[in-house]
DNA sequence: CGGAAAACTTTGCGGTCGGTAGTTTTGTTA
DNA sequence: TAACAAAACTACCGACCGCAAAGTTTTCCG
């Protein structure tokens, strides 16, 4: 799938060539569809979700709330949509598929990725905003967020761990410890950050910390 | 456990007369204040703020909605209300107030606050669900979340800066970073615990994290 | 005890919410 | 051109929202 996170086109009804030719089905069918994503992407970051109506998302996309839920069967199902539509752009800036790479490697990657990222601070906030919603136990995404995580730490402990037995790290590091801790930096310091834009440089924060925790445990 | 909330008068000027020190007023009124409070607290924590509706805590406290909004004239109001309450608990077990201690002291303190956050998830929730929301600039609690977070930085940062001045820091760190890095430490695991408490050990994390922080940093 | 103020209720306004039902428009295909 | 299905619409539902106004009960002080 194409990942087009900026896709901001005004263009309702128009065509869109043969984009699908999958048998029967409109063009402009996938065409909405991304566009309300992208609309409910922006509108659930900045209001949340519970903060967040169909009916807004449906105005910005110039079609009727009814007209939506034709698409997204409900607000739950157009959240989760939104929530893999960021995942993927992510995936497509930092390939943490690829398997594990040496421990040094995958923290200078995240310091890439916090560059990166204080220059679309929507999507932080999407994250942050999500997120903080989701420690309650019955939120439709908490789910999606404890495993997110889970996952994370994994591969970057996994990382961590080939570091440490090519000996490039030393060998009393905890990487699932280590992991934790470099999300939890990461996260932190994207809050300050969105909270306080002018008197935290969250790019310069985060390296620093990884600098410093590299000297560490690099044998 | 209980914070006294004997000045609970708050920014608004208006109203919340001098109900006690002057000679009329309720001592009920007083025990209201406080049982909304802190039910308020929890539903604010569970639900957030735009997922919290007053006919819900009205309900818990035993009245009606309308006379809820006697005592707090509006959501907002009440919001203000809890959030000063959860500050004024906190500095009861965290005496922050007091002038710069020495640099190790203050991040020992930080050490034994992670512990004992452990056993109150209701109120790391209520901080997390919050501050996560308000990173909208238009949230109500936005302007008190910045500022607590330049606060807090602030004193920390006092305290360090002290302790470099006596010499039992070094005098290459930078204050204001290592500041920022703690609270973004402790907030981030904050997240990751109360996603996954099982998997994740957030005071031995971030007990782990201060030690070599303070390896790292002591002269 | 009288009366004022605080605490609280009833009522209801104007609005939004997510979601459903049924129908019409639109484009493709045969 | 006729058949057909996706796409989008109009209309509506019951529930809930924050909140204001006005009236009633309770409490305390002089």
């Amino acid at each position: 799938m194409d990942v087009r996170p900026d896709d901001l086109s005004d263009a309702p009804p128009t065509r869109a060539g043969r984009a699908r030719p999958r048998g029967r089905g409109y063009a402009s069918g996938d065409a909405r569809r991304t566009r309300i994503l992208n609309i409910a992407l922006q509108e659930f970051a900045e209001n949340g979700y519970r903060g967040t109506s169909l009916a807004r998302i449906a105005e910005r996309a110039e079609l009727t709330q009814a007209g939506l839920l034709h698409h997204f069967r409900s607000k739950q199902e157009l959240l989760v949509a939104v929530l893999d539509l960021r995942d993927r752009m992510d995936m497509a800036h930092l390939d943490l598929a690829e398997l594990p790479l040496g421990g040094a490697a995958v923290l200078a990657k995240f310091t890439e990725l916090a560059g990166h990222n204080q220059a679309i601070p929507g999507l932080v906030q999407l994250f942050t905003v999500l997120t903080g919603e989701a420690v309650t136990t019955d939120h439709p995404a908490h789910g999606w967020a404890r495993d997110r995580y889970a996952l994370l730490r994994a591969s970057v402990a996994a990382s961590l761990e080939a570091g440490v037995a090519s000996g490039e790290l030393r060998a009393d590091v905890d990487p699932t410890a280590v992991a934790a801790q470099v999300f939890a930096m990461m996260d932190g310091l994207q809050l300050q950050w969105l909270l306080d834009p002018e008197h935290v440089d969250m790019a310069a924060l985060f390296g620093d910390y990884v600098e410093h925790l590299l000297r560490r445990i690099r044998a």
